[in-house]
DNA sequence: GATTTAAATGAACGATGTTCACAAATCGAC
DNA sequence: GTCGATTTGTGAACATCGTTCATTTAAATC
């Protein structure tokens, strides 16, 4: 790899990070192309050598917390054989993730494309791959189901604790204590596995 | 009333209607200052005159949803004396509701105020006020519940319906048909419930 | 009808994402 | 190592936003 291409890329990575910081100390929304490339030390323009836009990178950001994610849920469902406690186990391992990493998790689902553009294929992809966390549980469960049935399935569920943890992290209802939420999504997904 | 207050007033309903079809036509993202009052046929500035700015325009919109979500749901729950049909029979209203007003729906959860503003107390009773459309069906299932426990149950299932609803009009995983979506909210909700 | 008061106006401002002509540094050939 | 060719970083400039404010205009008051 040549010098040319070894500095683009240390750059690249360097804006990623940025934005990481950025977003996770101020959100997705306080996030400021001139602020990027100030902590990145770079000029403005850098930034469109190294991403297509700022939605580019913000996409890069999300695939970060994708990662992060993955591997908290992963920790999380291993090693725990009865398929029930194990849904239990990843969806309080989903609030935990969310809590601690609230602007990061937050900006994952907050982002959109602007009109037309559709997300990358690669992205799609990570985000699908949330699915097969909870794939093997699911899969116990749900013996009567064929392998289609069974992603609707996983969908399905996926979204339900995903709706009670976004609910949860806003203001727009009442807010639960953090026991009483935990509580409340054991119960939830007791009642519903069982 | 005098001739000037009615100018005023008769301004403000034009702007917050000329707002809600800009939305319902192009979503929240798209909505732009200019265009609203030059649908309204006013100048920019009046729009500041009527609205302490755009978010606070955006909530009157989201409270003008909220009304027609109320209406909806309202409609649909009626009439079903067993609770868990009346429960599957809102959550397809919900789903309906959002399917035939996605942009207008996707506001209200989308819009966020900026940093440290609080929203109004009077647009967050508005959006508590959901809770209480499931509140009878599911005080009819969840006996053993005092009314405060009611309330935050109440919060988690409608959450979790909300986020299935809400994945389902996004396309971040595999997307459902109509009839398929429709079919596994009903099993959630059989699932949940009994 | 004259004076006071309040509202509508739209030019101007600051902030923002994005572009592009230019400069600087790297690369390839000899 | 030298020299053109090429790619990349630069930052001023641009377009588009939300928002403000001095001015204009019209209603309310006397």
């Amino acid at each position: 790899m040549g010098k040319r291409e070894a500095a683009h890329k240390l750059l690249t990575e360097k804006l990623l990070t940025a934005a990481i910081n950025r977003v996770e100390k101020s959100g997705l929304e306080q996030l400021r192309a001139r602020d990027i490339t100030n902590d990145a030390g770079c000029a403005l323009g850098t930034l469109y050598k190294c991403y297509d836009d700022l939605d580019d990178l913000i996409i890069h950001v999300n695939s970060k917390t994708l990662g992060l994610m993955k591997k908290a849920l992963g920790d999380a469902g291993s090693n725990i054989s009865d398929p029930v406690e194990a849904l239990k186990a990843l969806a309080i391992a989903y609030l935990d993730f969310a809590v601690e990493n609230k602007n990061l998790w937050s900006a994952v689902f907050k982002h959109r494309l602007h009109e037309d553009q559709p997300t990358p294929e690669w992205h799609r992809l990570e985000n699908m791959a949330l699915l097969d966390l909870i794939a093997k549980p699911m899969s116990a469960i749900n013996t009567d189901l064929d392998e289609q049935q069974l992603q609707v399935r996983c969908r399905t569920y996926f979204a339900a604790v995903h709706g009670i943890v976004s609910i949860s992290l806003q203001d727009r209802f009442i807010s639960l204590s953090g026991d009483l939420l935990r509580s409340e999504l054991e119960h939830f997904v007791e009642r519903l596995a069982n």
